[in-house]
DNA sequence: GCGAACCTACCGGGCGGTCGGTAGACTACT
DNA sequence: AGTAGTCTACCGACCGCCCGGTAGGTTCGC
């Protein structure tokens, strides 16, 4: 269907040059098979199936299943960088700061999670230097919200948490977004979003008195079993 | 099942043979290499090497690939039974039983994460009908998490929070510990537990007053160029 | 000598990737 | 106008490799 789909518009509109828009075309379907199987499990042959062409004709646009899973990580990267962080960055008040990190974040995802998933699944799937250079920017990313945690508590507005704790606990709340959130579930993205800013606002932020004060409860684990 | 059930069955009959040390020394180290590498990425033969018997040897032991994995899931979420979602059942009050709950279970992860991690993250590479086993186990204990929270909301402790966007978002700060806890780590695993458990009971109280009311503010989101 | 516990050797098949080729559009020269 | 050359965008056939899985032993403790 995607390749007539393809080959009926460039005959349609006689556009010379619809190599960028096929490569970007072979990018995105590749990103949503990666999403749905992994990447191990999705072969050239899927990929070059899904766009309508053969496995050799793949092999004119990209160089390797490898690049390939790395530019996709790469956009991914582009992605948070230009619509998370760089927005949040020019924000000074922390906690409008976070909002505005966890609202961005959860809408990408919201938005179309493939990239952004495979983004934290994928990692392994990478040689050396790229998983180096994708985990590098990642830990900036957290590192990032860290900051963010440290400069409320800085401000006395969170009380006992540890900011890199808090990142990854607000991170994994974000990201676990893509494994349950459905576009035609019971509630449309934007009050997904709006919920998971709340709950992850209300997690970091303690409102003085009460807050669990003193240790943080014997919390059930009665400690029958210790090990390890 | 099978795997597992027939271990467990020949365990119970009393035949006192190491086979069943063996199948156990099996299970663990596959569920650290598929947690490591991935279930796609992981060869039977990794999984022979690592525990001294070469592909065929390993083959006395175990009926395939898939059924290796569904049985580590299996147990998996029979751990999860276990240890976190039966002693939660046996508390009344809500928010202890919420309280515990969130620390079993992130304590079952920092003890050891790898058959806990494959069970969320290698469903894919099932047959339907083992998925379908999983899924609906799964389904189940974030259906009571949400029963959890639908009762501190009838309770009044929890306002305008939607009980099941609550149940996945704590269960993605739980599961995402094993993405980022190292027991060698700045932090032990206790310390994280109780982290991460104030975090969630945080993310889900309203202390009365104050809590964002109202709209959760325009969080910076400009739909400037909406796309999709 | 018999069964449990393992091995060597092999199978069909799918994988990522490559090679040589070519249809067709477009240009260049005569 | 004809035609030779060139380049893009692809394809069929193939390669070597490794995969999951198996057949048919062999070793060894009892």
């Amino acid at each position: 269907m995607t390749a007539l789909d393809s080959a009926a518009l460039r005959a349609a509109t006689g556009a010379a040059d619809g190599e960028q828009d096929r490569r970007a075309e072979i990018y995105r379907s590749a990103a949503r098979i990666f999403h749905r199987k992994g990447y191990h499990a999705t072969s050239i042959n899927d990929i070059a199936a899904a766009v309508g062409l053969t496995k050799a004709g793949l092999y004119y646009y990209i160089k390797g299943k490898q690049d390939l899973l790395f530019a996709i990580m790469g956009f991914a990267m582009d992605q948070l960088d230009e619509q998370v962080i760089e927005p949040a960055r020019r924000i000074e008040d922390p906690q409008t700061r976070l909002e505005t990190i966890v609202a961005r974040h959860a809408r990408l995802i919201t938005q179309d999670s493939s990239a952004l998933t495979i983004l934290v699944n994928e990692l392994e799937g990478l040689l050396p230097d790229d998983r180096a250079d994708i985990i590098g920017r990642q830990r900036d990313y957290v590192d990032f919200i860290a900051d963010t945690l440290a400069a409320l508590r800085d401000e006395g507005k969170v009380l006992g948490l540890d900011p890199t704790v808090g990142a990854f606990s607000l991170v994994g709340m974000i990201l676990w977004i893509s494994r349950w959130y459905r576009a035609d579930g019971r509630l449309d993205g934007d009050e997904v979003v709006a919920e998971v800013t709340r709950m992850a606002i209300s997690a970091v932020l303690n409102r003085g008195e009460d807050s669990n004060a003193g240790n943080p409860a014997r919390t059930g684990q009665p400690a029958k079993e210790t090990r390890q």
